[in-house]
DNA sequence: TATTATGTATAGATAAAATCTATAGATTGC
DNA sequence: GCAATCTATAGATTTTATCTATACATAATA
């Protein structure tokens, strides 16, 4: 059974006329003729009975015509569904995001992507970096909002947002009335890190292998709304994304405190696999970050304008 | 767009791999390959993102295999349908009958028929014969049950019943206290003869030309039961089927009155347009036209036992 | 009843497409 | 890094669809 064959049998139908719904649909009259004996053939019925000016339709010729319109009208719709990259209701996808964002970053224009794909429905995959890029890798979301750098063959990242990473500390810690200390001092307290996969993990690491020191006691987490209640209520200090800490800070229940030689900040940023394809309603939000934040240009320049 | 091509859309979406996908089709990888690029082509979108072992719908995919999974239905349920022959509820077909047969030949029939196939609506065309082939000639009818015999190039028919045409008169008619009459006798006598187009008339006027003799008042008509009941009441007197009057004879409102050398008769018979093919739900209630009656044998040599 | 106009069917040639084989290029997993 | 497994592509081949030309059938017309 053949789609143009499915036209030529409706057309004969409406017209009553092998000759006629050939000059309809533009095609011989013998086109039409071997299109219908074709269906005939494989449905094993004769669909329409000749002779006479007009032919005319037999009973599963009727029935025929039935599936024949809405199949037709399927494919129809569905054509023009695509080609208009409209959303089918219900229709979605996922994307990943770290905590920061989805918190602090995305609400706003989350909303304003509501608005314009109303019946688009979004998962958000919260989790850290590392667990977005395997989604991105195994195909599982979109795109991921994740902290840089992120170095990997078959990801592409771009920037979005710096983020300073400074030493908080609760209200009530010693260092809370201080301007300042030292990085010596501050591996003496306790200190609550990110897990060692993280990105912002990794920052922290490196400068403290460049200055030759190590922590002491040490609390690992991958939450970092998790590590700021806990320095919240003095369980220790620690270096955290200004986006996480910042209510606090305008609430007093944390302080920052400069530390010599050091000046921590991460980058936060948009991530995807590298080659793919973004539906419309996809690139809609993609673009709506970089335009909130920055990035749109080297987005543009790594993705390209068309496509 | 093809058939075919979403087949292979549908099984890829499925699989999550180009590669299975073919083996299921039981094609090789790159027809599926082309076929999905010949899909995402005409439709202007990609359907997959491809890379890493499996593939992943685009959001344009997942519209699709909404709509593909829809027209698969509809074309696997049609050709389901039509290979079984199963009749569409609410499909019918139109066939032409006499009044005599529709009134006294058919009804035990069509409440059988009802039985076997019940989801089909019959629509009966009740007029005279040559009325009738006319539906037969322009296809408008499947098939007709008339008087015979009928003669044209593009018809065939073959007779179920046999019925005679006495001469019948009003109980108060002075004819009915005898047992016969002449033809002069009656010619003298007001007649309600069939309408000139009408074979029953035909197969009357012949005789009459034979003999030589010509009626004098004449009513003419179309309705047999029309002119039963101007018989009754003793308008005139007429040539009338058997079938028409034999109720009216157990009743004692008519009589029968033999004619010296004249035994009119006409045939009831099934007739189509030669050549026609005939859905199953058809052939049934034709097949059981002639078992009831006659006739089954000759169908079967003119329309041969398959097809 | 021939004649003309209009239909559908069919045969053979041609064009278009779908599919296959072979192979390149990529990616994953060990 | 290597082997296994994936998708893409090029070119050959087969299948299918379509066209031209024409035969054959029917209906209307003279």
């Amino acid at each position: 059974m053949n789609l143009y064959h499915l036209r030529y049998f409706l057309s004969v139908a409406q017209t009553g006329s092998f000759s006629q719904a050939a000059r309809e649909m533009h095609v011989t009259q013998p086109t039409v003729s071997s299109g219908i004996a074709e269906l005939e053939k494989t449905m094993g019925v004769r669909l329409f009975n000749r002779g006479g000016k007009r032919v005319a339709l037999t009973m599963e010729g009727r029935t025929l015509v039935n599936y024949a319109m809405q199949i037709q009208d399927l494919v129809e719709e569905v054509e023009d569904h695509l080609q208009r990259r409209d959303v089918l209701p219900g229709e979605g996808f996922q994307f990943g995001a770290i905590d920061a964002a989805v918190t602090y970053l995305l609400p706003d224009i989350l909303k304003d992507y509501r608005r314009a794909y109303p019946s688009v429905s979004l998962s958000a995959q919260v989790a850290p970096s590392r667990y977005l890029v395997d989604d991105l890798l195994m195909n599982r979301s979109e795109f991921a909002v994740i902290s840089l750098p992120y170095d990997h063959p078959r990801v592409e990242t771009v920037s979005i947002y710096r983020d300073s990473m400074p030493l908080v500390v609760g209200a009530s810690h010693p260092f809370a009335a201080r301007k300042n200390a030292t990085l010596q001092e501050v591996v003496q307290e306790p200190l609550i890190l990110f897990h060692t996969d993280s990105i912002s993990r990794k920052i922290v690491d490196e400068r403290f292998a460049e200055v030759g020191v190590s922590p002491g006691v040490v609390m690992e987490m991958r939450s970092p709304e998790a590590m700021r209640k806990l320095v919240e209520v003095g369980v220790g200090i620690s270096f955290l994304p200004l986006l996480t800490v910042q209510e606090s800070l305008n609430a007093g229940a944390l302080k920052v405190v400069d530390v010599e030689g050091v000046a921590f900040s991460r980058e936060v940023g948009v991530a995807w696999r590298r080659g793919r394809y973004f539906s419309a309603a996809i690139r809609y939000l993609i673009e709506a970050i970089f335009e909130a934040y920055q990035g749109l240009e080297v987005w543009e320049k790594k993705v390209g304008i068309a496509k």
